[in-house]
DNA sequence: GTTCTGACA
DNA sequence: TGTCAGAA
């Protein structure tokens, strides 16, 4: 018996394996639902080469806090971007102040980080999907977090 | 049967 | 957010 998964690969939190249609009932939303939540930047699946989109056990987390915002405390798609827009990229990143100056995320106030394409500059090299600057706010609780540890004492 | 994209209520 | 069309 595999204790992992059906394809037999070691599986861990951030392994693709929920098709949206499963998520969809996990988290009682509808399939176009998730979609619209891809598209306005809040979650980024994974995709197949049929371009069929995956989600891991991570993603589901990163959900779970999506729709609690908007369904306990309120937020709107929106406002739920403006926060991820603050997440300092460019401090986790180390960027220069070069590349700060040439960046759109860094100067964007509306959008996450990783919703720009990023063809100049060290964020073409990796997947956000995978980028800490978006791994480690799966949970909604870690902004905080992240900007205490940002802060400096005047 | 499920999911994809795009469009419209 | 829901639903429908046409395709894969």
């Amino acid at each position: 018996m595999q204790s992992n998964n059906s394809i037999g690969l070691g599986t861990d939190k951030d392994t693709p394996l929920y098709t949206i249609g499963v998520v969809a009932q996990l988290l009682e939303v509808s399939v176009h639902t998730l979609r619209l939540y891809e598209n306005e930047g809040l979650v980024i699946p994974f995709k197949k080469d049929s371009n069929h989109r995956l989600y891991s056990a991570n993603d589901i987390t990163r959900l779970k806090c999506i729709r609690d915002s908007i369904t306990n405390k309120k937020f709107s798609i929106a406002s739920i971007k403006t926060l991820y827009a603050m997440i300092p990229c460019w401090s986790i990143r180390n960027c220069s102040e070069g590349e700060r100056e040439n960046c759109e995320a860094y100067n964007s106030t509306m959008n996450p980080c990783w919703t720009f394409k990023h063809s100049n500059n060290l964020c073409a090299l990796q997947e956000c999907r995978t980028c800490d600057v978006y791994k480690e706010h799966n949970h909604c609780d870690n902004i905080k977090e992240t900007i205490k540890n940002n802060t400096r004492q005047a």
